[in-house]
DNA sequence: GTCCGTGCAAAAGTTTTGCATTTAC
DNA sequence: GTAAATGCAAAACTTTTGCACGGAC
């Protein structure tokens, strides 16, 4: 579990206290410069690839392609579906049975074992829907 | 829909040679060079964005997360989902009724409108999984 | 005191941008 | 001839790495 130093809990806090952001590298240092705390770039890297591997944090792979997001874990998060919205950015954590019916017709009919850890749905929230029009 | 160069009807031949590849832009460098060709980096990915503007293309997220990839788009799959295979990279297309339940109740239940063109199944086939054990 | 973690700077890798030049029409 | 596309190099961004220093135990 390595040491426990005061960069790695500031780390942790930025995740307890964002529980529903998914959070960049870049954004968590916003977040600590934010409460006038500073920790260096590398060594946030080096605690979000530790606290993945520790089951605190988890990673996705942004619609964008181009960094990595990671969100605290509530443990049951790899139960569900995670909905996120194009607009707003929010996650929706989608507790409902009819997941279960997909992932065995897709696995049964298509030959194929989902990883609901790593599976987004993109798309739009019905707020922000309504916002547009 | 542009000028038509030479630079770009090679890219696209890239795509059709390759339908059921997903190349980065420095497998497009590659493939170019196999054959004698070049193009430069910076025009690929213009072309890039076009081709896929254009609807000839459909960009994905590598699982790295690290770099865009892009494939041949056979003119159909913005109807249907995408499942992709961690291990071998190969993506599936699913035509299949059963996403059009879970997108009516996940709008109507849960109020969120998927879009099918971002969203991507993370997981593993059944040939890698078999593989595995 | 010994390791591990941190900070800084540099490096690596992908993608974008500025600008002069060339090409398509 | 005009507007758009290209090539090159430089810049931008995210992430990783090397190394000296400081902190945890």
């Amino acid at each position: 579990m390595g040491y426990n130093t005061e960069q790695k809990n500031l780390i942790i806090k930025c995740f307890e206290t964002n529980k529903d952001s998914q959070l960049g590298a870049s954004d968590v240092l916003s977040f600590l410069a934010a409460n006038n705390t500073k920790v260096g770039l590398a060594t946030i890297y080096r605690n979000l690839e530790s606290l993945e591997k520790e089951g605190k944090i988890k990673k996705f792979i942004d619609v964008s392609g181009r960094q990595g997001i990671w969100q605290y874990n509530s443990g049951h998060c790899g139960q569900h579906y995670h909905l996120k919205c194009f607009d707003c950015g929010k996650v929706i954590h989608l507790e409902c049975e009819i997941v279960e019916n997909l992932e065995n017709h897709i696995g049964k009919e298509h030959g194929f074992a989902i990883d609901r850890e790593k599976t987004i749905f993109y798309g739009r929230c019905d707020l922000c829907a309504s916002k547009k029009c």
